[in-house]
DNA sequence: ATGGTAGCCTTGCTA
């Protein structure tokens, strides 16, 4: 069995603490992580190598950075999304582990909307179909998971009618999620609890975790052969609830291989 | 009433 897992921790250096607790905790075999907001020699990979994990990096000064831990050392490492060379945020990193395909996906918030923030956003979207596309051509076995900023129905927001004109619930960002599911991918959480609000992120602000008012925007999305093997995903709400945690929690899947 | 919180290491930007 593979557990893998997604997590925007919102500075891997302000949540060293949460995090390593979070590896001892819930012992993840991979682990998608978004937010860094450092450099990649700034990564604390000594502090996760002494918990068993590899870490490959891609990051970024102050803002974005992705990266992916393995307990299986991983290859064939690709730092940036396909598309765009003059597109220099740190937003995806796609690694083999073991026979799985996996990318640490950090999509473009996309506020204001419209704007040109909005356009990027779409644009970065169009690229990971395109990549999704290409990754089903060669018949890999893969995974996309991270925060995906965007809320795939209003199932997934605790204000639909407030959040309706929100980069991240606009029918753009939404149809181009949809993109994704048309190509064949299964979105591993909906798949496994289809009904009810089932939520990853809370604003800091307002009380959102304290009121139980949040979004869906982190997620775990399998290509056909990943999907046949999936036996189990969820959100694990605990490192929400710490004191000084990141904005988000980790969504886990496990796999059958 | 255009706030409120958090992390960056700018004195504002991004989320």
């Amino acid at each position: 069995m593979i557990k893998l897992a997604t997590w925007n921790v919102n500075s891997v250096k302000a949540r060293l603490g949460h995090l390593t607790r979070w590896l001892e905790a819930a012992k993840p075999d991979i682990v998608c992580l978004q937010e860094l907001k450092c450099q990649a020699d700034d990564f604390p990979a000594l502090e996760v190598k002494a918990l068993g994990y590899f870490a490959e990096v891609a990051g970024q000064k102050s803002y974005n950075g992705v990266a992916i831990l393995s307990r299986e050392k991983a290859t064939e490492v690709v730092r940036a999304l396909p598309g765009d060379k003059s597109d220099e945020q740190a937003r995806y990193i796609e690694a083999t582990i073991g026979g799985l395909r996996v990318a640490s996906v950090y999509l473009p918030n996309g506020n204001p909307a419209p704007g040109e923030k909005f356009d990027y956003k779409l644009a970065w979207m169009n690229r990971l179909t395109s990549r999704a596309a290409s990754l089903l051509e060669s018949e890999r076995v893969f995974a996309l998971a991270g925060d995906f900023n965007v809320c795939p129905t209003d199932e997934d927001v605790f204000d639909p009618a407030a959040m309706a004109v929100d980069a991240l619930c606009r029918p753009e960002s939404r149809a181009r999620f949809h993109a994704l599911l048309n190509l064949g991918l299964t979105d591993a959480l909906r798949a496994l609890h289809p009904a009810g609000h089932l939520y990853t992120y809370w604003d800091y602000q307002q009380r959102r975790w304290q009121n139980g008012e949040g979004l869906r925007i982190d997620h775990i999305m399998l290509s056909p052969q990943a999907a046949d093997r999936l036996a189990a995903c969820a959100v694990d709400k605990r490192p929400r609830g710490e004191d000084k945690t990141s904005d988000h929690t980790p969504v886990v899947c496990e796999l059958a291989f």
